[in-house]
DNA sequence: GTCCGTATTGGCAGCGCTGCCAATACGGTG
DNA sequence: CACCGTATTGGCAGCGCTGCCAATACGGAC
């Protein structure tokens, strides 16, 4: 009666099955099997609570025997805290997003969480939908992408309770946990190398920064630390796209186009630029004796041009593994500034 | 009495509260302030069953005055099945699984679902520990890379009942949905192509092949093209480390370095090849003159090279997107073959 | 007004597991 | 041998929601 057949008409009135028409193998099953409390199952299972190394023995064979897999569904809905962080980035395209994942994701295994994750596509009210999404889990914490969220946003982390870690930026305030560095910072740094080696004539080639808020930091920062010294950028070029290799080719023609005697030009990010540095290479202009290329984020393939790009090297991965790490151990708020590095590269 | 106090002194003997001293919202909470029943709440928050219109706004104007939440776990429990997709890729570094990603989020996110993460780092034995711990969530499904996976995991997914995606290669026996294309025919093609452009001393550039086994397969399919045409391989190098730019350049000068006549170069991928790209042109290796290059992926970057990369585009998004429906959809058990195409660029 | 078919609605038993607490077993002690 | 403190163990009430089914309301047709 208990092991049944394969019955597809089976009949009985409380027994579920599953598509091959087996009943799912549970914790009460596998109490049965040992011939203990369930109790005692779900503390062997966790480690947790004491039991005799008998017990033990009795309880992992019939878990080997029946192939039991627990069910976290019900674990988490009976104890209070789920295992689960919910992330949330902009976009997958771009690798830093891909990086910080995989910092996140690396932490979280360490701890024994697991990651959901959901994408905004750089929209704050996409933003809002995956949260409110994300939340009907009842994550343990939550990373998020920036700074910037809309009203509703806020509110419904503000309601959930739930810990939240906003990245890869401290240029503002943080609702919780705040991992990153300063955008602004970052584009200032730029400025000021550029300037420093001689550069007069800067051109910007940026993409979208409605949507891109921490590049919009960034432009700014150049923008103001270059007023600073006296000069302006002497144009920009926003390509309406997303960041990419060829909006930063097809950006920087248009800009020379206009601009021929620029000496230097600043990216909104690496992707960008390595398009910038294949439009040079295409059309042998000399880099950086003609026309000096930075960007943003230091790359590997930035390292591995035939001329080093001069970038910053931004630490994305340790961002989500040290936010990671602050919501499983329940850390309190606070502010985490993890730096960067300018790279001088050879591009400028 | 109802509405207490946010005193954490409270003593009441059943009330849980959060962090913040607050009880959870619960859907009998809106039940009694829309004063219906709870499952009406239910329907209608699912918009399932029948309700009156007049019933749905008293509804909805309570969920929003109290800022409800609803709560999947439990409601996954008390269902059979969860909206929950597993998806298990490789590594996070190379930007093919992002891209895979990417369209199985997307086309998910259409149909209701969520994803769960899980990276293996092109490791068997972690592949089995992140599907258990996967199927411990009761997925609607599972989104696999690959077709090759090691008994444990097998049996697991078998014993599970759940549905399994394997993407990115057909060339074997699936387990359930094969989404993908022959890397076996891919590797075939690429050769047949440089045989075909008159190149005759070709080397091999790649990776850890025994973890790859998709790069495995190209490069079995490959050199058994060539060796078909009555040439074989000059000589090959396998770097050790994953594939990356830097591999590339490095893996191309040290096969240079051993033979220097060398007329065309196979990478593992794009990312390799864009290396060797970065060695040619450093060293002033005219290409395809001197050296012809080819790749595999058809990355973005290596269209915008100043010459256009040789390499076979691969449809990852397609089949990310094709899975994630398939598995939605509860399509049967099948095989799509998503084919590639041979972008035949400048640099062979 | 009566009757019947259909549209709405509410009650309540679980889903599988954990947490609490009482029950029992074990190992000395006096 | 009775007694006590600690180590193990089992029982069972929920966690918040959904699915089933019975109860009620509504809207004509007669």
């Amino acid at each position: 009666m208990d092991e049944g057949g394969n019955d597809a008409f089976e009949t009985g009135d409380a027994e579920p099955f599953d598509m091959a028409g087996r009943r799912p193998i549970t914790l009460a099953d596998v109490a049965r099997e040992a011939r203990v409390g369930e109790s005692t199952v779900s503390r062997v299972l966790r480690s947790h609570g004491s039991f005799s190394e008998k017990t033990r023995a009795r309880v992992e064979a019939a878990v080997a025997r029946l192939g039991y897999v627990p069910n976290r569904i019900a674990g988490t809905l009976a104890s209070t805290g789920s295992r689960l962080i919910g992330i949330v980035i902009p976009s997958l395209t771009n690798i830093v997003f891909p990086d910080l994942l995989r910092g996140a994701t690396a932490a979280l295994e360490q701890e024994g969480f697991q990651s959901v994750i959901a994408v905004t596509d750089y929209d704050q009210d996409r933003e809002e939908a995956v949260v409110g999404s994300l939340l009907s889990w009842r994550p343990a914490g939550l990373i998020v992408t920036g700074l910037e969220h809309n009203p509703g946003t806020r509110r419904r982390l503000a309601a959930s309770g739930v810990r939240v870690a906003e990245l890869l930026d401290t240029d503002g305030p943080g609702l919780d946990i705040v991992v990153g560095y300063s955008n602004r910072a970052a584009g200032e740094a730029s400025a000021r190398h550029l300037v420093g080696r001689g550069y007069r004539r800067i051109g910007y080639i940026g993409h979208d920064l409605t949507k891109d808020r921490r590049a919009a930091k960034r432009y700014a920062g150049f923008r103001d630390a270059l007023r600073e010294t006296g000069l302006a950028l002497a144009d920009e070029e926003r390509v309406a796209s997303p960041s990419s290799v060829e909006a930063g080719r097809q950006g920087l023609a248009a800009l020379l186009a206009r601009v021929p005697d620029l000496d230097a030009a600043y990216f909104s990010n690496d992707d960008m630029a390595l398009g910038g540095y294949f439009h040079c290479l295409a059309h042998g202009i000399a880099v950086p004796g003609r026309l000096a290329l930075f960007g943003y984020n230091g790359l590997d393939v930035g390292r591995l041009m035939p001329q080093p790009l001069a970038t910053i090297r931004t630490p994305r991965v340790e961002a989500g593994a040290t936010a990671a790490r602050l919501l499983c151990t329940g850390s309190p708020a606070t502010v985490v500034d993890l730096g960067f590095e300018l790279i001088e590269g050879a591009t400028a």
